[in-house]
DNA sequence: ATGAAAGCGCTAACAT
DNA sequence: ATGTTAGCGCTTTCAT
């Protein structure tokens, strides 16, 4: 693959082989290499001809700059690992393309990773991630496996946790408490009158957030004097199947529960179709709640008491959070709780 | 940050400021970088007893390579950059959990990015995608731009189309026939005795693999000597809302239409909750049918027709179609029909 | 099997 | 404002 070295002719480079290197812009625009790479980054500190001509000679050659050395130069890359539990849900769907959203336009790409829930999976990925020199990494959760924490903590960049909210963050955390959203429900439920309460979790054994919402709706229950409340656990998360299995099993038992609320709207719609089925009148025999406001949830019958979390807001508030950091590497982390609202419809 | 230079004594470097690199872990292994370097990516090129003093040496000063520089050095990323139209349903979503699933344990990111059926952030995400040398790129659909197509043309590494199959991809393809779903489904409502039928679409303008179901669904009524199906075009993709509205639409009609085929399954799932509102009875009255066999179309009362597209396959197939063509660069693209299956349940 | 040395394509001091 | 010159931390010939 030969190609002309020093300072060349100003001529346009054959077609074909080989990429087209800043050096090859700068001998056509007739300027230095670092001229061309101040064009391309800090364009203010050009002049405007030198500007027009350098980024003209670009464009005639088809010049793309090698993020890959740019990035090892400059020893950072416009990377941004994102590391999420599941790519299934349009939970996180939702806040990862709110994220992209920002970050996009910015510059920095995102590197995705998810991990089921599985702590150790997590671990790997982040390492992963952090082998990429990203600008800034973000992971779902406050709960971490010592080697993530160790990793994390070590980390050169921004870190920041979302979709949980803790009194002592690694470094930033972006979310709400889903121990107050469980409250939030138990407390809606109680307040329409329900006494023998029920809560069906999937997966809570892994899925700490959704065990958080069950434990708050426990407190609740019991804080106001109440039975404690009945909880299945699912092994699945979030499938109409575990809510079926749920529900049937709630209403087949002795004393059937008044109100009974689920870790998913998913869970909830599964018991909306059982209900249906069995002739069960929801709410007037027994009150159900959801939580996530997924589309379906305003448009059901009936339509579904659910808890709207902020997906979307939440990956606006980490790329505000992290383009704010990039900008001003002396900014540090920062709690930012964006709440969650309690969405009373007709099933409960 | 001050840091040793030159043939360092073998000693434990301070703690603090400063990556571990191969020199530094050279220096302790007493061997030279290339020997570390070959440790790490061919260990086989080196005798285990070096091998094994270099991965303790850098084990003891955690060492982990620098993946940026190692990219530039061998000109290629261990990237693959994805590009999906959304990361909201759970479509590409089991594809992009099916993909990292296997590219993961090989070694290989993913960077994502979602265009939102937008053509021409189509092409600004390929061409970031391109501008880290990923070791292959990853398109939805067989439909893009011109400069999409000149830029993935021009690519050095290899393309996958997926989700649709094309006869002359761009390089390779892994999908099925969106056409053929929309036949199929067709056939299906027609061989339950119904002749009046209709098609509601979301957002397929924009959406061409919808689209084209449609387009299949239509030509396969008329195939069969039936009155042209009225076709409902949606704004919006995919909601419950959509559904709802459609089938108002539809059946508030002089002549209803004694079958619907819905672009999506949610949208089927909105006119099963708007027939239970309206007491009209699935499948008597109407028979209806999604795409997609979400979750819960096996167990919504009544249970949902639906067609299965291999969402999960797709990913596979692309994972080992792409792993094959690393471990052997001779080897070009080609042409995956995955089919897809439709599922005849109680609405149709 | 191992080492020496030359880059990969760019950024960032440091000069001018 | 622009050019010169070191690297960034690896991989990879080419020797030995």
């Amino acid at each position: 693959m030969a190609r002309a070295k020093g300072s060349g002719l100003p001529e346009l480079r054959a077609t074909g082989g080989g990429r087209v290197r800043m050096e090859d812009v700068a001998a056509v625009a007739g300027v230095s290499v670092a001229t061309v790479s101040r064009a391309f980054g800090k364009p203010d500190s050009v002049s405007p001809e030198l500007r027009r001509r350098v980024l003209e000679s670009a464009e005639r050659l088809g010049f793309r700059p090698s993020v890959l050395a740019g990035s090892l130069a400059s020893a950072r890359a416009r990377i941004v690992g994102v590391v999420v539990p599941s790519l299934l849900t349009s939970f996180f769907g939702m806040t990862l393309e709110a994220l992209a959203g920002r970050l996009g336009p910015a510059g920095y790409q995102m590197m995705v990773g998810h991990h089921e829930y599985d702590l150790e999976r997590e671990e790997a990925l982040v390492a992963a991630s952090l082998d990429w020199s990203p600008a800034a990494i973000v992971v779902t959760g406050a709960t971490h496996s010592r080697a993530t924490l160790s990793a994390l903590a070590r980390a050169e960049c921004p870190v920041v946790e979302m979709w949980e909210i803790s009194e002592r963050p690694i470094d930033a955390a972006v979310g709400f408490s889903n121990r107050e959203a469980g409250r939030a429900v138990a407390r809606h439920l109680i307040a329409g009158g329900r006494r023998r309460l029920a809560f069906v979790g999937g997966a809570m054994a892994r899925d700490l957030r959704a065990a958080a919402r069950g434990q708050g709706f426990v407190e609740a229950a019991l804080e106001a004097g109440l039975p404690e409340p009945r909880v299945e656990v699912l092994e699945e998360r979030s499938s109409t199947a575990g809510g079926i299995a749920a529900f049937a099993r709630l209403m087949d038992a002795d004393e059937p529960p008044e109100a009974i609320a689920f870790s998913n709207d998913f869970l909830a719609l599964g018991a909306l179709f059982e209900a249906q089925r069995r002739g069960v009148r929801i709410p007037e025999d027994v009150a159900l709640a959801g939580y996530g406001d997924l589309e379906f949830a305003a448009n059901s019958t009936p339509t579904l008491t659910t808890v709207r979390p902020p997906h979307r807001a939440i990956g606006t508030a980490v790329a505000d959070h992290l383009l704010r950091r990039f900008e001003d590497p002396g900014a540090g982390g920062e709690i930012i709780d964006l709440g969650f609202e309690l969405v009373a419809r007709a099933s409960g």
